[in-house]
DNA sequence: TCCTGATTTGGAACCGGTTCCTTTTTTAAA
DNA sequence: TTTAAAAAAGGAACCGGTTCCAAATCAGGA
């Protein structure tokens, strides 16, 4: 059976406090650090995780609460988190939220139970009740894509997202246009991003036609909003406030037999994968979700050694011209 | 501060063993349930679940290995084990392996460590490290996705989808066909499903050419891979070993301008999203991910609690006939 | 009212580590 | 050689629960 220090101290013929300290770094002679060294080898010895946490009160555990798995997003964030919680000699435990707000307050204060060295949390919206119960699981709590007055966060750049979006489109000579967006209780994604994209349109002074319409984040509502848009609107260009929605928008477009993008032109957000392998390429703004877990999961621990951070930190993002949106400004052959 | 147990006794007056009899069902009278219900109601008492599990020598929590965060598969697969380890009242732990072998292993003994009540593990190829580090953890492992004699599997029949797909693809009159696999230590992947598809070919009794080449799963390689086989054998079809492989080969059609079907058939294995979503939609194998998912933690829970069960589980695909492959006996119009 | 058996309760040991404090041993200086 | 200081080792308490066993309380029957 599995030995304990106990044991450990017995084959050595120490007592278990000096097993201890061997372990830990303690001052021990050369002597017997040699005898613990090869009996603790020899006897396959690990330690009890539970005995020791119970004791430090504490775990090198970073959990991480994901609104779902199979989201590129989220899973390029846990990639990063985990890379750098793995470097610093730790472990990620995810929760996933399955797209549930109580489910994401619950997983605070599992986490909390469990006495986790700090969450990271990935909401879509941040309500009172998240406030509340990050204040009660008494360790820190980082936000990732939302920001937020009361807790730390790391945020993307969406309102810059959209401004460029906006510019680049508006710059192709797009004036009939039709915003794809979600929610605006998502103040990210639906809000900040649309606000940009309003501010390009406004500052480019000319007339142009911008018809505003919701979807939520599934494929398949995405695609019967894009019916919608094509019946009611007939415009050039679609934006659409995530690389997902956009997809499901070219399906429309392809399976009403238009042509991407000489009879429609289509952008995202995100900066998917999938992005470039689809034809033709979507245009889209690269969001640095991996970096932003890597970020995520420093800053957590600096916020868990009791330093200082900034309240909210906003990483860049990246315009990405690829094939799915026409010049309309091109001489006609 | 956090309550503990002996708070909880102290303001009750009673003995600590009342109060956690109390919080484990044991015998109690109604008045002192009723009084240890308010006081640990009030002061928001919570156990400690380092002590419980040090005493109990065990946890609630299954730990899930997976090759990589951001993949269909994986992340279809862990959200059917979350779902169901969750309705279970235990916990999904993901110990990502980051496609390395080694690391493999090391969370199998990390995981031991941390005294998970089971492990799931979706390895790419299963080696005698495996098995050495599973007989060592001293807890029950579950394979997905791969087989072996020794240990517990949850498998895809890849030998019908092989087979399920040739016979298709036979059926619609191709005889000139290349097939992309991948490495052949990946026995599902790599060997059975090439197997199925041998034995379609070897039935049909007709004349036809098949070529064989490889690739690694990334679509970045499949692109390569595909420029070469249009260079050296033009065929009229290219059976793909994973629906990414045959993304990377849709694309590569595309930017040489070879449109599909009709110049080139593609076909896919995996029955991701994102097939029925590109155009022309892909021809693929739907595998049960989420299902398997749920399978391995239900299974897993039951090797937990000592039960047997059977050596090897095969879940049945499903064929998916989509538009990117030509049937070349139709009339010409 | 007293006795017996069933229910409740309290006390102590234990799970496997860490840490503080004291005692013993070693080392170096006087 | 003696002595003081430093290093090493031991012992016990503690972390916060669970569980076993003995003691106390309660109920019902004689």
């Amino acid at each position: 059976m599995t030995k304990t220090i106990s044991d450990i101290a017995q084959m050595a013929g120490v007592a278990k406090s000096t097993v201890s300290r061997y372990l830990n770094g303690g001052s021990v002679s050369a002597k017997t650090k040699q005898k613990l060294e090869r009996i603790t080898r020899e006897a396959g010895y690990v330690p009890n995780t539970f005995a020791q946490s119970l004791k430090a009160k504490r775990t090198n555990l970073i959990g991480t609460i994901v609104p779902r798995l199979d989201s590129f997003a989220a899973a390029q964030t846990m990639t990063g988190i985990d890379e750098e919680v793995r470097a610093a000699g730790g472990q990620m435990l995810i929760y996933n939220a399955g797209q549930e707000r109580e489910r994401e307050i619950e997983a605070m204060q599992e986490l909390a139970r469990q006495k986790v060295a700090g969450i990271i949390l990935m909401p879509a919206r941040v309500t009172p009740d998240h406030l509340r119960a990050a204040e009660a699981a008494g360790i820190p709590v980082l936000l990732v894509g939302q920001g937020s007055d009361q807790l730390h966060s790391v945020v993307y750049d969406d309102y810059r997202a959209g401004l460029l979006m906006g510019r680049y489109v508006l710059q192709q000579g797009h004036r009939r246009i039709a915003y794809l967006g979600v929610t605006e209780d998502d103040e990210a994604v639906g809000l900040r991003r649309k606000e940009g994209f309003r501010d390009a349109v406004a500052e480019c002074g000319e007339d142009c036609e911008v018809f505003e319409y919701e979807s939520s984040f599934k494929i398949a509502d995405a695609r019967l909003a894009a019916e919608r848009i094509l019946d009611e609107c007939s415009p050039t260009l679609i934006v659409c406030a995530t690389d997902n929605i956009a997809l499901g928008v070219v399906k429309t477009a392809h399976l009403r037999g238009l042509s991407i993008p000489e009879q429609l032109s289509i952008t995202g957000f995100g900066g998917y994968e999938v992005t470039e392998i689809i034809h033709p390429a979507l245009t889209t703004v690269r969001f640095p979700y991996f970096e932003a877990g890597k970020l995520a999961a420093r800053l957590v621990h600096k916020l868990a050694a009791g330093e200082e951070i900034e309240q909210r930190t906003i990483l860049d993002v990246e315009f990405l011209a690829q094939e799915s949106v026409d010049n309309l400004n091109k001489p006609s052959v």
